[in-house]
DNA sequence: ATTGTATTACGATTATATTCGTAAGCAATC
DNA sequence: GATTGCTTACGAATATAATCGTAATACAAT
């Protein structure tokens, strides 16, 4: 049976700090939330164990403080949500969003060339 | 002061259907919801009420059979998602979200002739 | 050993979202 | 004018998410 992925909001950022860091604790993850959010320590405790319950991550517990591992791979995540985004908010149209992203979301010279390259080769493997 | 817009899930479903059709009833938005989950009538209604006091669409009253209609445009929720995408799970680069989408999801040949114009486009511009 | 500090565990509360049953209104048809 | 069918309004129940206080535990420093 495979396991469902859907985290909520909240669980989304933390795992998006976890992919980041590949390995952190609560404290190291508590810290960078709170850049953005004012939330008590218990209340990053409880969702990351919460987390664990749900099997969204891992955790090392051979010494006290525990270190979190996020379960699924970032490129499940991407994948869909991607999907599910081209869905609802771009009528199924993929173009229609990297248009959107490109127009609105700086991308560097090279970044362009690199999706440039990855069109052709699309083309071509047509 | 500007008004937020953070629909559910649920209400971003409806308003998917919203944007679609430009305006509709409850009955015509629930017979499409229908298609995908099971779910009653008067849920589907309740939630349109909901969103109706949130301001996250208006409704012409006129007929006894209320028409709603999308309160915000479609484009400012793609680029409000795409941005928060692009920062939790993107790392916050462009490039490869587009990348992903382009990889995972089908694009016409034509619509990649129009990205690679429009990157060249934006290439001139700098 | 005692104290101090950081950690986890856990329960409880509050907030938010989702679901649906029931009643009431209205219009067409019997 | 009773019945049927579709509508809205609304309250209430249920489910889910987010918050935090308190206590227990481990461990290091004194």
């Amino acid at each position: 049976m495979n396991k469902s992925f859907k985290p909520t909001e909240s669980e989304l950022d933390i795992l998006s700090i976890l992919w980041e860091k590949q390995r952190a604790t609560v404290r190291e993850v508590h810290e960078i939330i709170q850049q953005t959010k004012e939330v008590g320590y218990t209340t990053t405790l409880k969702l990351m164990q919460i987390m664990h319950e749900k099997g969204l991550v891992t955790r090392d517990e051979t010494s006290k403080t525990h270190i979190y591992i996020p379960y699924f791979e970032k490129g499940k995540a991407q994948e869909q949500y991607v999907s599910k985004m081209i869905k609802t908010l771009f009528s199924g149209s993929t173009s229609q969003l990297v248009m959107q992203a490109l127009g609105h979301h700086k991308a560097s010279p090279s970044d362009l060339i690199e999706i440039k390259k990855m069109i052709e080769s699309l083309e071509k493997r047509k």
